[in-house]
DNA sequence: ATGGGTGCAAAATGTTTGCAAGTCC
DNA sequence: GGACTTGCAAACATTTTGCACCCAT
């Protein structure tokens, strides 16, 4: 689980699933997993179009719902969605359900003053951190009561 | 800094950099800094309908960029622009190049482990934690030895 | 063969922008 | 009065969707 998912690992996620693996999701994947740029849905479409040069936007922005459900990709910024804002307070932290998508505040002193390690980021050469936010995501209690558990939903709207 | 804004900040906050006080940007403030929910541009428009029935969603675009600015109001998602995706490897965290959003990985045992202290989040009750995610903000080695420092471009294109 | 997947094009969202008219200092 | 703001509408960018055809299973 440490290094990218081998065609094995594609195939087996797909498969258990009872979906097709086409070229398509194939080089979709590639192009993700051959990436360290964290590239956008326009990125991603110009590679595969490299080598499958008919493939559609459509077939990139649904496949990579698709990517994300079976998890093997995963949508870098957790809050999607449109624009979302809060007045400026002191920095605190968020929780966000994903379930309902509501976001609530996190003021916890035990949270602040974090750092990256300068062992940690290989690249994160000379890297000057202004400040930071730590999202949890997970489901809120009024979710968790309506819902079993574990019945999560689908890849939300943007 | 630590409760609301008083109009007072809010009006020195502009008088101190040249811009005008409007009814619009007013009212757009107060729902803002009024709800916990951290509304979307939508919400807002219907808010500040109520008591200036005219304002336009483009006035309501332009006034959260200009309080995101002058810093009385912030975006909660802090990666927005296009969807941003990567292969789903272990959980890591990422440092955002305000200048040029970049994005870098950052893997780092120090990190891990964390989660809300029970105590913390009042409305916190039940949340059910999945996973997190630390994005540390600032201005990565590349920018900073360009821009001599400081020059903090202004809100990224969406 | 057959049902899910794709390509294409249109539609739906969300956000930005040009310009004339209005407002704040 | 002059510069900054607003409202409006058009332009843009991004993402979603309907539908006919195609291809993995």
């Amino acid at each position: 689980m440490t290094l990218p998912k081998t065609g094995a690992a594609f195939a087996t996620a797909f498969r258990s699933r009872g979906l097709a693996i086409t070229h398509q999701r194939l080089a979709i994947y590639e192009a993700v997993a051959g990436s360290r740029a964290h590239p956008d849905v326009d990125a991603i479409y110009r590679t595969v179009r490299k080598s499958l040069p008919t493939v559609s936007r459509g077939t990139v922005y649904r496949t990579l719902e698709t990517l994300c459900n079976v998890g093997l990709v995963a949508d870098v910024s957790h809050v999607r969605g449109t624009a979302r804002f809060e007045a400026a307070l002191e920095p605190h932290h968020h929780m966000v359900c994903l379930t309902c998508r509501r976001i609530i505040d996190l003021h916890d002193p035990a949270l602040d003053g974090l750092a990256p390690s300068k062992a940690a980021g290989g690249e994160a050469g000379g890297f000057e951190v202004t400040r930071y936010q730590i999202q949890f995501q997970g489901h809120c209690g009024d979710c968790r009561r309506k819902r079993p558990a574990g019945t999560q939903g689908k890849r939300r709207k943007r």
